[in-house]
RNA sequence: GCCCUUGUAGCUCAGCGGUAGAGCACUCCCUUGGUAAGGGAGAGGUCUCGGGUUCAAGUCCCGACGAGGGCACCA
């Protein structure tokens, strides 16, 4: 006689055992409909499910993130009925739902083309059309592994065979075709209309490259034909603000064969890219750093001695000379280590702080590249903290406001902190993991900031922090670090003399804010759409005139404002005006002042925004004020897309 | 590095066995026009590179390199 209770608190009881699909058509017709699956005392059930005992219920429908999710499960089960039926030969392994869809992994004797896709596509189509039930079936280990050895289904066995004895397995029937799964699926393929198969590509079974490579389908679902829309129209928009197609459009680099994953700085990108490190190095400065350039090329004995010639020698570019070995610097680290091993430091020298816009060479595995958020040649806003172990909380306090400071000029308010604490493999006495985690720790209370752990993740030298911040598109990317170091000044022989006049080893801290230069600006360019805030755009305004009588006049402001320091570009080309507008705002120019006979003789502008605002007419000390505050206001309000 | 896709004029792309095409950009000419494209003419490519098949190859096949999407990797 179970007791159910639903979500509005009342209660009703059945003589029996009943399934979930019977509780919520108790509840209506019209909810039994659009049953997906029930939530029974926290677990989610199939609607075919009987509950024999007192539950709280949740009836779950397309209205819930659960329900599309096994919507898109459901989805997941259909290719591989779908690709059964087209190719029976192929062997599923696993099928399960990422964001915004699910995908499934395959072996097959050849690989799919775009146009199995389609068909693909077309027979799941035609297999939802025919509204079947998806049939649920509890058996024993044993059974599953029959059913799936009979079906040759290796991967299955595989999977099946790391399940713990007594653990409930549930098959799903699909008319012909088995799956097997967690579940819970929908009980009927009309549930399931809204999607589209993405993209195919290899994917290594169980994640590892010593394995075969499968061929993974992917695959994305919706509650109903609006949200698949608006999820492919977001997909879409993402791509109009790829980073690489915008700095096409705005000359800001490229990269060529000749040198893959290194980047060839245009003049405008790399009028953002002073722009940052200018800013960068003038934040350090104000905060007791002190910048420094090292060597490129290294001999291979200080990689050797730092340990990351063992760890990484494959990764690296080298070169030589005279019998001699050299590592292009793959980080800067120890070079900074060299330098503060220069002289004897004292105790009451610490912190030292050391900073270096430094240019690091990694040599990526080719199939990683990736415009400028993954490449071969960057340049970090590094820096490494010489410091005793009872200043490293001070430290950290001191760096997370700075990150959040610089992170807010570009108007990324929404930042996610992650604490990485010690891993297995490691090095140092477990009182110093102690010390520094609980330093790390402190600091991000005393902040009274949110943060997750992440167990294990730390690197083998120590704890570290890492700030991710989410874009205008709800997109994380990870930027910002500070790391404890406990390794690499022993390592390296970096000592200083202590109160009681004795050797130590100081603690090491690597931090950087932005990352890499290069990434950052990939970011930047991909949350402004290129649509740079005048702070960073590469020209903050362009004068034009409206007749070549206009001329003059336009120089002449123009050198003027070049003269204060503003980025200014002219155009008195023989166009019309509104030609030149159009085209000064496909290239994102925040602000732009005609000259025309009118203003010519009052000696003002007409300026209008990038946006297409008309901002007025304004004389020359309101032109420059105007511009001021604009660049003051640094990235802080992201503007929204024209 | 692995799998799939891909590489034609500065850009975006068409051509898919018979000695290269469009739009935009570019150059010149006309036009001096007031807030997102005025008109005309012209120039521009050993079709990524190297092999092969063929009477004939951007076009088919093989390889290299690059790029794109994933996977793996990311000090």
């Amino acid at each position: 006689m179970p007791k159910i209770t639903l979500p509005d608190g009342s209660q009703k009881i059945f003589n029996q055992p009943v399934t979930v699909m019977e509780i919520a058509e108790s509840i209506g017709p019209g909810l039994a409909k659009s049953t997906l699956a029930g939530n029974v005392n926290g677990v989610l059930l199939d609607t075919s499910i009987k509950v024999d005992y007192d539950a709280s219920i949740n009836i779950i429908t397309s209205k819930d993130k659960a329900g599309i999710d096994i919507i898109r499960h459901s989805f997941a089960h259909l290719i591989g009925h779908a690709v059964k039926q087209l190719y029976p030969e192929a062997k599923m392994a696993i099928g399960p739902v990422i964001e915004d869809g699910y995908y499934y992994d395959i072996e097959y004797n050849r690989s799919f083309t775009p146009e199995d896709l389609e068909k693909i596509q077309e027979r799941i189509e035609q297999l939802i059309k025919s509204d079947y039930d998806i049939i649920v079936e509890i058996v024993s280990k044993k059974k599953a592994t029959e059913t799936f050895k009979a079906r040759r289904e290796d991967y299955k066995v595989e999977i099946i065979n790391d399940i713990p004895e007594n653990e409930i397995i549930k098959l799903y029937h699909h008319q012909e075709y088995t799956d097997m799964c967690r579940g819970p699926h929908v009980p009927n393929t009309r549930h399931l209309r809204a999607f589209k198969l993405m993209k195919i590509s290899g994917a290594y079974w169980r994640g590892n490259s010593e394995n075969t490579m499968l061929q993974r389908i992917y695959g994305t679902a919706w509650a109903n034909s609006k949200d698949l829309k608006s999820y492919l129209n977001r997909v879409a928009e993402a791509e109009k603000r790829d980073h690489r197609k915008i700095a096409k459009k705005l000359s800001l680099f490229h990269t060529q064969e000749e040198s893959p994953g290194m980047v060839f700085w245009h003049p405008n990108g790399w009028s953002i890219y002073q722009v940052l490190e200018q800013y960068i190095r003038k934040i350090l400065s104000m905060n007791g750093y002190e910048e420094i350039k090292t060597p490129q090329a290294v001999d291979k004995s200080l990689w050797e001695k730092s340990g990351h010639w063992e760890k990484f020698k494959e990764d690296m570019f080298t070169t030589s000379s005279e019998n001699r070995v050299y590592a292009i610097k793959p980080m800067n680290c120890p070079c900074h280590v060299q330098i503060f091993n220069q002289g004897l430091k004292s105790y009451r020298d610490l912190p030292i702080r050391l900073a270096e816009f430094g240019s690091c060479h990694r040599n990526e595995p080719s199939g990683s590249l990736h415009g400028l958020m993954r490449v071969r040649n960057f340049t970090q806003d590094d820096a490494h903290i010489f410091c005793t172990e009872n200043q490293i909380q001070q430290e950290v306090s001191s760096f997370i406001d700075i990150v959040f400071k610089v992170y807010e000029s570009f108007g990324f308010n929404d930042i996610e902190i992650k604490l990485s604490t010690r891993p297995e493999n490691r090095v140092g006495s477990d009182e110093i993991w102690d010390k520094s985690e609980k330093s790390l720790a402190d600091a991000l209370t005393t902040k009274n900031l949110d943060w997750e752990v992440l167990p294990g993740e730390g690197a083998f030298y120590g704890p570290k922090i890492e700030f991710s911040l989410r874009d205008c598109l709800g997109r994380i990317w990870q930027c910002g670090t500070i790391q404890v170091d406990f390794s690499m000044p022993k390592r390296l022989d970096a000592s200083y003399i202590d109160e009681n006049g004795e050797r130590k080893v100081p603690v090491m801290l690597h931090r950087a804010i932005l990352g890499s230069f290069e990434r950052f600006i990939g970011i930047l360019i991909e949350h402004y759409a290129g649509n740079f805030p005048a702070w960073i755009a590469p020209t903050q305004v362009v004068i034009m005139g409206i007749t070549d009588r206009n001329s003059d006049a336009c120089q002449l402001l123009a050198s003027q404002l070049k003269k204060e320091g503003y980025r200014v570009q002219i155009d008195i080309r023989n166009e019309k005006i509104g030609f030149k507008i159009r085209e000064h705002t496909i290239q994102k120019i925040p602000f732009m002042a005609i000259i025309g006979d009118k203003e010519q003789h009052s000696q003002k502008v007409s300026l209008r925004s990038r946006e297409g605002k008309d901002l007025g007419i304004l004389n020359y000390s309101e032109l420059v004020s105007t511009l001021e505050k604009s660049i003051n206001n640094l990235g802080k309000q992201v503007s929204p897309q024209e």
